[in-house]
DNA sequence: TTGTATGCGTTATCAT
DNA sequence: ATGATAACGCATACAA
């Protein structure tokens, strides 16, 4: 049951023995309107609990001042908060944004971008999902000249504004960190083979090896496709190995979290049997036991950057060159990678 | 910069020399069109890229087969998981939902509400904000007849078909549990005193205390206001008690951590020293060491049941009755409430 | 089977 | 300062 008697700028006009357009301009505060019919106009529009049909508004502007943003997953502390912080800087410049989760679909991603372009956004925003191996859909999305920003999980393959961190230097001075605090053999859980970002931080990964001279060996790389099963048995597989590793450096917390609980089964102790370091920072790093050291990366900032790209393309008339932001992370070092202060 | 050149239907429909209404009907495949015309529009449609624009559709249907979902936040495991079960079930009866967080913010959801208002959403699914002690924005939404399902934290002084859990139940089993684990005094650390739901938990505590003999003492009640500090403080005041309990009730799962946080520093054992319950069972919990015994809530079973009354209103000519739908829990027994298995 | 006319609620361009 | 009219893109009642 829905109400039939939505109240319209005609509802007011008629009432008031006024044209529409008129209740228009003083709903929307025009300087012409005499200040007497404004007020009466409002006056009455208060009365009658009038609410402007955005849907009509839109079409009449041919204008939404809505963007798009598209999320592998909102389970994932790290993009729960770039939306917030996406959504806070989209709204100081007057824009509104519609989210959507893929779920790491593939399938899912090219139907919400069609859901999108449906809804008429200005611009869209976006971390590829898990699965996205094809980016047709996102050409299309690029051939109808709908602004494009991605951030975090990106492609070399699409030509479009990025807001990234150095994963390349993060993972370097991660597995750094691991060699100083005594590690020998390092071992790394990577994320799906062909995520750029799970690459970029492999190589990272791979270069601390060979800068202090530890060889790397790619039977110490494992790959994960993310969900706790999977991860717990790439972990113990690792662990299985004829020399198994004294550290790890893992690509996301959520693939550091199972491999924290498999190896609490397993009573592999963290961090004096292997040490863990891993990526994004989540709060429950700081919850664990022993707690997590984990790359922060900026959060607020990386909102900031990837709404200020794309107001870039949306304000100007003329094309503007994509541009790619790269940020920088802090290793947030905690005990699952420090045998000195277990304070427990 | 964007397209000026959206395809609509009246451009297919000049290069095909047909009208737009034939075009519009070829679209959605009405029977009444010649399987050639039809071809020839699906055809050039798909080659021009042709995308129908959601506004015009909707404005001109007068329908937006949308509803609105207003969370707290999307930060807590269980809005997340409630806003996918919902979208799962609000996909599979053809309507898309749009979110938006309040962040706990009373101005917020007024304005949250609003947004919806305006896009023409057919429908709210909501939970209130803890700020939230105001009903009149809601009054509002019913006024104008706009179906409305609240879901766990609700109020009395809305009268909307709901779909909640027994806390009281709950917080009696969970308590249950605490005793017959051997707990003597036990502690509550709840929620802000005036949600309902945190009262409803702790109506069940109190019950479980008296059912078992032992004294309800209200300095054994503390309130988080649910972030961080606040809860430690909380947390830490309680075991600063003449007597501190042996055994406490925590009201959400992020309540717990920060709790588990504060005492893992102070040198307070769980459960040895004191043991916690909590509610909400967020993923978190298993990692934790101790594990965290927590209160499971059914979210895929009240997503599906605040989508079906919502739809029952949607659907139905006539006003429907408000419904309550009271769904069970689970206690999710584990580490930080038994003494008995320390398995690590 | 297809076309014409009208409407959805609002804004915008001309007039007056 | 206000009104009439057209337009936004699509759907639909009515004609043909």
């Amino acid at each position: 049951m829905n109400k039939n008697t939505a109240v319209t700028i005609k509802d007011i006009a008629t009432a008031l023995n006024l044209s529409a357009s008129t209740v228009s301009r003083a709903l929307r505060g025009m300087p012409e309107i005499h200040p007497e019919t404004r007020e009466a106009v409002l006056q009455l529009a208060q009365e009658m609990d009038y609410q402007p049909n955005q849907l009509a508004k839109n079409l009449a502007k041919s204008r939404t001042k809505t963007i798009g943003l598209i999320l592998p997953t909102l389970s994932y502390h790290f993009f729960a908060s770039m939306l917030n912080s996406i959504e806070e800087a989209a709204m100081q410049a007057g824009y509104s944004v519609v989210v959507c989760q893929t779920n790491e679909s593939y399938l899912r991603e090219v139907a919400q971008i069609q859901n999108l372009l449906n809804s008429q956004v200005e611009g869209v925003i976006m971390s590829l999902a898990r699965d996205t191996n094809d980016f047709e859909h996102i050409y299309r999305l690029q051939r109808k000249n709908i602004p494009l920003v991605i951030f975090d999980r990106y492609s070399t393959a699409i030509d479009a504004s990025r807001v990234i961190v150095d994963n390349r230097e993060a993972a370097f001075k991660a597995t750094q960190h691991l060699i100083e605090n005594g590690c020998q053999r390092l071992g790394c859980l990577a994320g799906p083979p062909h995520l750029l970002i799970s690459n970029e931080r492999l190589q990272g990964f791979r270069e601390a090896l060979e800068h202090y001279g530890l060889t790397y060996n790619e039977r110490y790389v494992f790959h994960s496709d993310f969900t706790q099963e999977n991860t717990m048995m790439q972990a113990l597989n690792m662990m299985a190995l004829p020399t198994p590793p004294d550290g790890i450096l893992t690509m996301t917390d959520r693939i550091a979290f199972a491999t924290m609980y498999a190896f609490k089964q397993k009573g592999i102790r963290i961090p004096e049997d292997v040490a863990i370091v891993s990526f994004n920072n989540e709060p429950t790093c700081i919850y664990l036991s022993p707690s997590l050291t984990s790359v922060n990366q900026p959060i607020q900032e990386m909102g900031a950057q990837v709404v200020r790209l794309l107001l870039k393309q949306l304000e100007n008339e003329a094309p503007v060159a994509t541009e790619t932001i790269v940020l920088s992370t802090q290793l947030m070092i905690r005990e699952s990678s420090t045998t000195i202060s277990k304070k427990v």
